[in-house]
DNA sequence: CGCGTAAAGTCTACATCGTAGAGCAAGTGT
DNA sequence: ACACTTGCTCTACGATGTAGACTTTACGCG
């Protein structure tokens, strides 16, 4: 017969949670359907997450942990760019967790999050301190630098659609049911909608404002050599 | 006694919830709930939404409609700074839909959204191309301004402690769980994130990303006279 | 006026959800 | 061998969204 049920771990239960939430929408994390993923009954669940609000901060936790930052790099404005592109990777890799990412923090105090998503916060200004800023105007690069970096996934992920051969067609098909009085630019550009370069996009917007911060802040921290 | 029950337009419903949600969050909003503020029963509801998805999207559209865009301005910057207070004042005053605001554009593609919560999205095309620019620049632009924009919201919003009396206490109180091996820059920044200037923040970054913008873009659009 | 039809609102019922609380089963230290 | 702890299960409860049949109200037209 199959697989003797293993002893049940947090990082079990949180893979799969995440994997359920990966492959069938926030929705379908339920604690019945998860208890049934592992085999054991639903309760058993909250050995390991005191909630489902809990288990939900664990998967973002979990996600967010795959984010590799290296404070001790000198090059601050090449490693926040990197980061940059590694957050759109990992939010393209787990589109149904970004709701969460962006979510559970406006209800929950800095204090009391789960370590891991504050670890980021506290890798930058490490980062940045390290390169030179004052704390102060590091917590303000920090503060442009996300906001504008989540910005970014929120849009990318809005005008991402799964399938990419219906990509143009199903954009078409949305658009086409814009009012056409109401909607002419919109539907005039359809076909530059339907090939967005994300990637380019991000680039782009993170060398404004890098340039931009650089310029506007104090002066005294070195630009990459 | 009491008030004989008006009838019922989609308007009465909409704003019933609205309210429901800024006075006591999402969760409070269920159409059991929303019928007692009512005074129906909870399945005449269905009457003037679908689903208790589709009122969300009309909370988030109700919402949206308090934003106000004059697309005729032809001083696109000076425009867009505006509408960029404007939205953050918004926000501020329900924080509760932002998470709505944020969300359920991930899960609807463009075409099939609320018509409320694309036209903001049509009129920032419009003024952009009245002032000169190129559609897929105004594409661009507005991409990387509603990037930017709604960044700033969600940051300003997870530092944003509803009780002002409490704020710092609370901040601390907050960061004093964090492990002080671990997170000793942000424990040291406790005191300046305790006073956050949301408006000057969002302000200088608007410059910075507008100035930005204009320099890396083509030329031939006027800057502010 | 009255009556038939459509719209507005209600009632009942069901599947599904999170989770409290008591209990069972296997391992562990003494 | 025995008490305890730890992992897990069972049962049960209140709340939720919503389908489907029903009743009530409003209104146009003879």
């Amino acid at each position: 017969m199959a697989s003797q049920k293993p002893r049940l771990t947090r990082e079990l239960v949180l893979s799969a949670a995440l994997e359920l939430v990966d492959d069938e929408g926030l929705d379908a994390l339920t604690m019945r359907r998860l208890g049934q993923v592992l085999e054991r009954d639903p309760m058993s669940l909250y050995r390991y997450a005191e909630n489902r609000a809990a288990l939900l901060d664990g998967v973002s936790e979990l996600v967010l942990n795959e984010l590799a930052i290296f404070p001790s790099d000198p090059d601050w404005k090449a490693q926040l760019r990197r980061i940059a592109h590694d957050l759109r990777l990992l939010a393209l890799r787990h589109p149904n967790v970004i709701p969460l990412l962006v979510t559970r923090p406006l209800s929950t105090p800095l204090g009391m999050r789960p370590l891991g998503t504050v670890r980021p916060l506290e890798q930058i200004l490490a980062l940045l301190i390290d390169a030179g800023f004052a704390p102060t105007d590091a917590l303000h690069v920090y503060r442009a630098y996300y906001g504008f970096l989540y910005g970014h996934i929120l849009n990318e992920l809005q005008e991402y659609i799964v399938d990419p051969e219906e990509n143009e067609a199903l954009l078409r098909l949305g658009l086409h049911r814009l009012p056409a009085k109401d909607f002419p630019r919109l539907r005039a550009l359809a076909p530059v909608l339907a090939d967005y370069d994300g990637e380019a996009e991000l680039d782009q917007g993170i060398t404004i404002l890098l340039s931009g911060l650089e310029a506007h802040l104090y002066r005294g921290v070195p630009a990459t050599p």
